[in-house]
DNA sequence: ACAATCCGTAAGCTATCGCTTACCGTAAGC
DNA sequence: GCTTACGGTAAGCGATAGCTTACGGATTGT
């Protein structure tokens, strides 16, 4: 529980491709958004702005030094979107389980 | 590795806040399209429109009994993303040990 | 055979998203 | 002080998402 708050906009920037290709280049390290821009087939202001919403989902954090903004993941949301979607699974494979053993005891019943 | 085809529609799906409104509502177990339908601010269309969407990104399973679809949550999908979280988080916890590990160089040897 | 339940699909509309171009502010270098 | 690099923001536009209403197909029960 407590995971409802800011986990939304976090799950919502994971769903555009662009955003997603920028957190993956972000995973070996910080980058500047000249240097996102460079790599990716979408103008700079592009990036700039995708990389607003993700600051905004808290899923990357800047750095500034001089004019340069280097970004980079922020580790404490992912682990809240591992841990989200942890629980679910967690939940999930119960309820399977409990509709199997009724499947089960179903079985038996009619037997 | 090997999580790049599947995901990307998993981690859209999950995006829209009615989606995961469906998901939640069948942690605890399966339902039918009318029984989420019932307890959600949308119409029933809305819903299986929605559920088409999850269906397609594997994040729900049907099990159809009469005219009755019963809709389940996919663990394996559920499994998959967590562990591409997970990997991410590995990574950006490595780049940033790596950063802080660089700094504390750089002032050793400017000290 | 007929009525009723359950649900998927088609058509259409509105709102939002993501991109581009153009512009402006700020910090470093000559 | 002036120029250059870097990047955030505004305006505008085309594409897409998600909702609604209306309809049709399939199964159950009488």
């Amino acid at each position: 529980m407590a995971y409802a708050s800011p986990l939304p906009p976090a799950f919502a920037a994971l769903a555009d491709p662009t955003r997603r290709a920028v957190l993956e280049r972000l995973r070996k390290g910080s980058k500047t958004v000249g240097e996102l821009a460079a790599g990716l087939p979408v103008s700079r202001p592009a990036v700039s702005q995708q990389l607003k919403v993700l600051r905004a989902a808290a899923l990357v954090t800047v750095r500034q030094v001089g004019t340069r903004h280097y970004f980079s993941i922020n580790p404490a949301t992912v682990l809240d979107l591992r841990a989200y979607l942890d629980e679910m699974w967690h939940d999930a494979m119960g309820a399977y389980a409990k509709h199997v053993a009724d499947a089960e005891c179903q079985r038996g019943r009619t037997r």
